[in-house]
DNA sequence: CTTATTATGTGTATGTGAACACAAGTGCTA
DNA sequence: TAGCACTTGTGTTCACATACACATAATAAG
């Protein structure tokens, strides 16, 4: 059955699924079953084969899915078959943190520009990763780079993200703790660290 | 009216609105109607009231809310009224970024401890936490600290969690990228960079 | 070839959350 | 005191997401 759309939560989903094939296709196996995906990422296994099931007939009944294939078609969907580039803007705590991150690689990205308004910081270079002076996003349109990770103070964040939005970014990865106005065509994923913090303690009982 | 029970999903808003709420506060306003917090931090008006309206009449029709009985009420409903210490467990670049975060403040949060495995690093000062050997978990439990950020590797991270549960700990901020497996009782908050990064490139329309 | 076993794909029921409209309360002005 | 402008609180409707059951398909063994 052709489903007309994907629900969110199922895209949210995917490089979860993503990474649990990927990790057991490093540990050898070459085909595995939505139970055993499902126990190893601690999601339930009708929902993964639900998820899967609306991009086509993924699996084989019987035998599970083959990992190489559906890495392929997660790949796929996803829009991350192919290396694809992104932008550091801001590079002090966070951003260095961000820089020397191992888990972009699992996802085919590769942080190919960095930027930061701090004078002594431009020219240098953190992990192969030249910083450039702030003023120059303006030259994401020329290499093509159309994700940025923002990791500036606060009250730099909407200035930068038009700055980004004119540079021809089209999704941004926001860790500045603020709403982003930003146009109908561009994403925003905000996620604020000290705000996921806030949400534990509720679910916590005393004692 | 008094409902039976409050949807996750206002839970997660609450510190958006807190901190919309002392953002205005700080910018000198008393008060502040659902209409102009919408705008400020990008939620629904109605969403807002609804939301607030699960916790009793908290504004004043006509008028708006006061935002510092907002405040305060807020805080209490997320279990922040008081000063929360947390623990911070892998201080390697992205725990270091952690530690030397400026938004715990707002949340009254203060990260109390911190832990690492590498001996070059124990006993030294990060941002005037001293770092102790992971190996003295243990003493969470003594200092009454039940809130825990992970951020060490993904191979450490079940090993580390296990030990953290057994020091009492109930609520877990992980940065690990990996399913955690936790009694019921502990809650779990799993936050990873190339995942949400990995979202973004399928809203993107090409061009 | 038949049967047992395994595991996917999907229709349906149930649950949860968002969007909306409007009644109701507040305060200002004439 | 009446009328108006403003803004909250909430019942209702609609949309979305989850949980589940089971038909369907593939494989292996006797």
């Amino acid at each position: 059955m052709r489903y007309s759309k994907i629900p969110d939560e199922t895209i949210r989903r995917l490089p979860i699924y993503l990474r649990g094939l990927i990790l057991a296709g490093e540990a050898g196996a070459t085909s595995i079953s939505s139970l055993n995906l499902a126990d190893f990422i601690g999601v339930n296994p009708w929902q993964i084969r639900k998820d899967l099931s609306y991009f086509g007939e993924l699996g084989i009944r019987g035998r599970g899915y083959n990992i190489n294939k559906l890495v392929r078609e997660v790949r796929s969907i996803l829009k991350i078959a192919a290396v694809r580039k992104a932008a550091l803007v801001g590079v002090g705590n966070l951003g260095s943190a961000i820089l020397s991150f191992p888990g972009f690689d699992l996802y085919g990205f590769n942080i190919a520009a960095a930027f930061d308004i701090n004078p002594k910081k431009i020219g240098k270079k953190r992990n192969h990763v030249k910083i450039e002076d702030v003023s120059k996003l303006w030259i994401l349109k020329k290499k093509k780079i159309n994700l940025a990770i923002l990791a500036v103070p606060m009250e730099a964040a909407q200035d930068t993200t038009d700055k980004l939005v004119k540079a021809g970014v089209k999704g941004i990865l926001n860790f500045s703790s603020c709403y982003l106005s930003v146009p109908k065509k561009v994403k925003v994923i905000t996620t604020d660290i000290a705000m996921e913090l806030a949400r534990l303690p509720y679910y916590i009982t005393a004692g």
